[in-house]
DNA sequence: CATAGCTTTCATTATTTATTGAAACTTGAG
DNA sequence: CTCAAGTTTCAATAAATAATGAAAGCTATG
């Protein structure tokens, strides 16, 4: 199965911002080229659309599945495995987004919190201190912030989307709100 | 000047993370230096706090200000140039983030965009083009939120985030409160 | 239980990215 | 204008990361 020039094109693209996106080029043009597949690939498949080796692929695979971004299905009378994204679009950027702020945010909220329970010896590690102290409470409401927003329904969140600037308006509005439960 | 060993290893550790938040090992301990220090720093002070070469660390510089994230300050009758963090944390914080919005969403959408105006040619590129239609919609709307975001006052900022998991019971009365204008 | 058909592993090799340090450049002061 | 104190550049080198492919590992099927 070959790629269309535009789609090969997109599927490049992918490669190129792999590694902006938290993965390397492979990793991103086999995440690019299962999302534009409508079928279920091969491994073999995807080696020869990206003309990579084999064995690069079955890494790929591992790390996708790592990231929660791909699934394996089975066709009854084949042996091999058939890939495909995991869930929509908008799953996979939530998977992705979540892993991120897993390896982005988590260890240094980590160690802010433990530096912090730590007493400073002198003006250098006090002044130090409250820097950590800030950033740390910034990561903090941003990881409560995005956890709140994953509680929130499909519905309620397209609706938060839609709002935009209303945005100000809702808020100007909270007090009253809250008070009328 | 040397750094205390709990101030030195959150130097480390943002070294460690440079690579996730967007730079490298170098540029990331460059700025948790600089974050963490007082006094504005001069560039041979940093090569020495951090053994690396001078060389590097004006190659750091250039790039920490590329992403507005330090700024150049003068001491009278001294021709060193001293660095210090520009602005806040939070401020640093979301430079960070438009910086990275602007390196691994922007150029997939304006890819995106010009495939979508591109007609399809056959069931695969109607396929993809329909996925990519979907990517395309949710990167928009990540962007065009959190561009709204930035346009909130740093007071409504702040009670958006301290509203938490208010959030549902404010969208659930969203409708009521906008037909009371 | 042997094997064909497929997948994974991992030592080696290739590629990419980061670092050094010497030379070139800039600039303010005398 | 010259020099000294500083900064930047960049070719060479080092270090880190990714890709290959041959060998080892699985596992359904006859």
């Amino acid at each position: 199965m070959t790629l269309s020039d535009k789609n090969f094109a997109f599927v490049m693209h992918c490669g190129e911002m792999g590694s902006r996106w938290g993965f390397n080029r492979t990793i991103g043009q086999m995440c690019g080229l299962l999302i534009i597949t409508k079928e279920p690939m091969t491994a073999n498949e995807i080696a020869d659309a990206l003309s990579i080796s084999r064995g690069n692929v079955s890494m790929g695979i591992k790390e996708l599945q790592s990231w929660r971004l791909i699934k394996v299905q089975h066709i009854p009378g084949d042996r091999k495995e058939y890939y495909a994204p995991a869930g929509t679009i908008w799953d996979m950027a939530n998977r992705v987004f979540e892993e991120r702020k897993k390896r982005e945010i988590d260890p240094t909220l980590s160690l802010l919190r433990d530096n912090i329970l730590e007493e400073a010896h002198n003006d250098d590690e006090r002044f130090a201190q409250q820097q950590m102290q800030e950033i740390h409470d910034l990561l903090e409401t941003v990881t409560k912030w995005s956890s709140e927003l994953q509680r929130l329904s499909p519905e309620q969140l397209q609706s938060l989307m839609k709002l935009g600037s209303g945005i100000g308006k809702v808020l100007d509005f909270k007090d009253k709100i809250l008070k009328k439960p």
